[in-house]
DNA sequence: GCGACAG
DNA sequence: ATCTTGTCGC
């Protein structure tokens, strides 16, 4: 897919980072988009080469037939080390050029972390949506901030994942009875209802959505037979 | 200064 | 994320 050329660099500090994201988080929508929302691109990464580079891997999964219909992946020079609120300068470089190869419609991202339930609102599914000016979702399975109450035991339970002051960041979702909650978050041009419902279509009897869980399971292989060669 | 802390 | 075998449960 073709990706707005315009980006920042990657290769910053912390506070630079962190400055980043503050500009950023002010362009994040939080409202739906217009489209039939069909074909999801699961993204995710893992860490050949002792953690010098990043590999991603795309696939872009077909919410009505439930199936893949294509699959990419690409590397990327790992530049950041891994700090809880920064994910995205680790991860985004290696899945931005896995995106660019993706020849198929997608219409919406989906993420292995957090979108705005982020210190600064700007977790890896707002910035990397922000930056392909797609639609994202995002699907972790830890918290990263806010507060909670524990959700209902069933599959579709949900409560609410608050800032202290009030603002809802997301959604902590049962998607399989009796095992651990994820946590689900507006990335960019979405609602948080959207995100969750998403997620759902998603998952059939896994707690991972397909999309960012093939996605997880590609990347291990591919770097398992890297790793023999 | 002391904890918390996506992957 | 990564290092790692078997094992308990649905």
């Amino acid at each position: 897919m073709k990706l707005p050329a315009a980006r920042h660099d990657w290769d910053i500090d912390t506070q630079a980072a962190a400055a980043v994201q503050r500009e950023l988080a002010g362009r994040i929508i939080r409202r739906g988009s217009l489209g039939k929302l069909r074909y999801a691109a699961g993204l995710d990464c893992a860490f050949p080469a002792e953690g010098r580079e990043c590999l991603a891997a795309a696939i872009v999964w077909d919410m009505e037939k439930s199936c893949i219909v294509e699959e990419q992946h690409a590397t990327a020079p790992t530049l950041f080390p891994y700090i809880p609120g920064f994910l995205s300068f680790r991860e985004a470089p290696a899945i931005l050029a896995a995106l660019e190869k993706v020849q198929h419609r997608v219409d919406l991202l989906m993420f292995d972390g957090h979108g705005i339930a982020h210190p600064r609102r700007l977790g890896i599914a707002s910035h990397v949506g922000l930056l392909c000016d797609m639609p994202s979702v995002a699907c972790a399975k830890s918290r990263l901030t806010g507060l909670h109450v524990e959700p209902g035991p069933q599959r579709g339970n949900r409560t609410q994942l608050l800032a202290k002051d009030g603002e809802e960041l997301g959604a902590v979702l049962r998607t399989r009875d009796n095992v651990k909650p994820v946590y689900v978050s507006i990335g960019h041009k979405t609602t948080l209802d959207e995100a969750v419902n998403t997620v759902l279509r998603c998952g059939r009897g896994l707690r991972l959505p397909e999309p960012t869980r093939l996605a997880d399971k590609r990347v291990a292989e591919i770097k398992k037979d890297m790793a023999r060669t």
